[in-house]
DNA sequence: CGCTGAGTTGATAATGTTCAAATTTAGTGG
DNA sequence: CCACTAAATTTGAACATTATCAACTCAGCG
């Protein structure tokens, strides 16, 4: 009963999903569980995890999941599509902070506030389970593997930052884009997908305003990467034809 | 009995600081605790805490309170002195993650992976006070204010981490410097020290190494914030001589 | 089939890096 | 306390990378 997973991971994805509308997945039957909040967790404890959690429908493309300075309530987890988050400066321009893929969870930076410190919107059609944070926390306390788990999803959160904060600070623009591109593909390949050929769900300007660079150069880094015979583009649809190369690319000095 | 927290804090801390061994601070008595791990907790809350806190004997300059890949046991809070924690990347550059003054907790980035994903080393004379994780874990179950700071602190660490994604990304080295006087400056009034001059415990190369500048260029910034009267800098005591100046340097554009 | 927004490409400019050297500060041993 | 040395900081000049501005191309869509 994989219905409504990922159900726009495909290469195909230009056609709104008919969305059948069923929500009746559950975290025992998702074949995220592996990757996902209820990872490490006890069949039993994950039936309780489930009930706390709601699941509602998919956001359209473009919509917004949150925003900005609104009251934190919850967590979400991806089920399917892309979710971007991302901040907005006082002179109004964008900092994505993150690409949240299925199996992957958002929102954390909320809860030391009790307001969300990004926006977040979909970036195609997608879903997402919401897990409210007071529950959460209740449960927490008597689920010690579920507490650890969620200790350890905010402590990765923190070390991917920090990945995110070297890169814009010792990489070329060559190296942003690699190591961006590797990223996904090591996220595809966690989900079973191809690690060497897909598309990208994101905008080029979404790539820029993530990396610390403009469109131009984001363009460039992909023409020269093709031109160098590591990558076949063909707008968004990426195929890394030489991932050595391209290892080399994102570390190199 | 605020004997040994804060020594070396003031102007002055040229000369190491006599050490009294005084490790009879306790949480209860220790005047961070309003900005540190205990806040928010009721006295008998803040009692237990403290049977899990673990106060050892300053660490010296250039000392390490531990390093990238070791095994993670422990969050530190910062009781006297800084602490930087930096990352190296393959190629030997440092990246610095944070600055951590009293009353702040470091270490939380090693729960992910129960190994440390950086290093952290003393900037002068300091002392920490060393909180083993599973026994906050356990207090954490047992306590909800306890776990809702934490997760709490480690929020604001992502937050942070944004905030500095942000700087390295849209903003020129004038902005960067100022932001992070500006940083340094609330957190030493929070401390209710003057935050308008300071020493700054960390060398030009640190400053570089944290905001993704070379050390030449964090010179040139404070000699043009000296020149248009917005800072006087003498090696490493500062004073802000126009705190709203620096601000709009912070973020113009 | 033309329109619109996304993406690409080129030319020029700006910001910060790199390399080199001078200068100041901190530490050490007599 | 002073002389001496190493380290940190500052300053200058040339260079490199990326941003900016402008024009063009392409894909998708009504």
């Amino acid at each position: 009963m994989d219905v409504g997973v990922e159900v726009n991971a495909g290469v195909d994805n230009s056609s709104p999903t008919p969305c059948t509308h069923d929500f009746q997945v559950n975290c025992s039957n998702c074949r995220l569980s592996a990757i996902c909040l209820p990872f490490s967790l006890e069949a039993t404890e994950i039936d309780e995890l489930d009930r706390i959690v709601q699941r509602s429908k998919p956001l359209q493309k473009g919509q917004h999941l949150y925003r900005e300075s609104d009251d934190f309530q919850s967590v979400y987890a991806v089920r399917a599509g892309t979710i971007k988050a991302y901040r907005t400066t006082d002179d109004g321009r964008e900092q994505v902070t993150g690409f949240y893929f299925p199996g992957e969870i958002l929102g954390m930076d909320g809860i030391s506030n009790n307001s969300h410190a990004s926006s977040a919107k979909a970036l195609e059609t997608a879903s997402v389970c919401e897990i409210p944070f007071s529950s959460l926390e209740k449960l927490s306390a008597v689920m010690p593997h579920l507490q650890r788990h969620f200790f350890q999803l905010m402590s990765r959160e923190i070390t991917e930052d920090q990945q995110l904060i070297t890169l814009l600070s010792k990489s070329s623009a060559d190296e942003r884009v690699a190591a961006l591109l590797l990223s996904v593909s090591t996220r595809n390949a966690r989900r079973q997908l191809s690690a060497t050929q897909f598309r990208l769900s994101m905008s080029r300007v979404d790539i820029g305003n993530y990396l610390g660079l403009t469109v131009e150069t984001v363009s460039r880094v992909f023409s020269r990467l093709q031109k160098l015979k590591v990558l076949d583009v063909e707008n968004k649809e990426i195929q890394i034809l030489d991932i050595e190369a391209l290892r080399k690319v994102a570390d190199a000095r």
